[in-house]
DNA sequence: ATTGTTTTCGTACTAAAGAAGGATAAATCA
DNA sequence: TGATTTATCCTTCTTTAGTACGAAAACAAT
């Protein structure tokens, strides 16, 4: 997203920038402790403070040089996202129930132009057939849907999946 | 996910396993010190070399302190689930569609006996209304809806949510 | 070539749906 | 209270839908 290597000598510094500066640190540190160790050599008494300061400084060093170097740990978390499908989208015909009911091809075109909101006529202009054919076609279709009105036609055929 | 706390108190064991752990190995590491402290003592030239193995161990500790206790980055990965829904098993009334088309109650309800299948004379029947009512009812809608047919009106009510 | 299914088309009739007009009572709103 | 909306009901007429027959092609399978 938007990452540009505008020059690769920057990029390669960028890298080893943590490495640079956890040598300069170190070099700091060594002179520090030169001096604390002259300083404690004349109270050396304080051996213990001493190292106990060496140990918190070198920890520390330790915990930043870790987090600085470290790849990021990744947990990663599944989050299922619902998403809804409208039914009448994705629709596939219930042939079993075609074949059980035994209804033919022009029959289901019919029953389809039917849920249009065709009329007869209409119906008949589109199939390029008579108004007769149609009417001959709903017949047979409510007898098989056990229907007596085109508007029920409708409602069985989209209750069996016969029409989206 | 299916996370149980089945105890609490192990659960705060857990959490401060690493810090637990932490704290055995400093007190380990004072008795190493004290150890090579005495040991260097003898040869005290060599505390260059003590300092410097004081500060390895340390620096070790604390990386290993840092990787250890450090908070994973939480990616999160959505993953899309597919739900396919029944459009009339939970339907919602698409009400602002009504207040636009200005339907009444009684039209609704005739609209839906329509999307049934039942005829006028049915629907007539099943509300107490007269044949007559019901056909300016039909009529009232069929202009609202902007059809010709009821069975234009029943698709036209289906695709703006009116009826399931 | 015969059989069976599908598709096609027809007529005559009845039932239902829809268009267009007007009218009334009740409820709601300003 | 007056105005508006909603729901109700009516008649007349036209269109569409549906019923009940019959029957001719088209087509696939045997």
């Amino acid at each position: 997203m938007g990452v540009h290597n505008t020059n690769i000598k920057e990029s390669f510094f960028q890298k080893h920038k943590a490495t640079i500066a956890y040598s300069i640190c170190l070099a700091l540190l060594l002179f520090l402790l030169k001096w604390l160790e002259l300083r404690f050599i004349i109270f050396d008494h304080s051996l213990e403070i001493y190292i106990g300061a060496i140990a918190v400084i070198f920890t520390s060093l330790g915990i930043w040089l870790a987090l600085k170097l470290s790849k990021p740990k990744i947990k990663t978390v599944v989050v299922e996202k619902e998403v809804y499908i409208n039914k009448s989208e994705n629709f596939v015909l219930n042939e079993s129930m075609v074949t059980e009911l035994e209804l033919s091809k022009r029959e289901l075109e019919v029953l389809s132009l039917m849920a249009e909101g065709c009329s007869n006529q209409e119906i008949a202009d589109r199939l390029f057939v008579s108004l007769s054919t149609v009417k001959t076609h709903n017949q047979n279709l409510f007898e098989k849907l056990d229907v007596k009105r085109r508007t029920q036609a409708i409602e069985m055929g989209k209750r069996l999946s016969l029409i989206p």
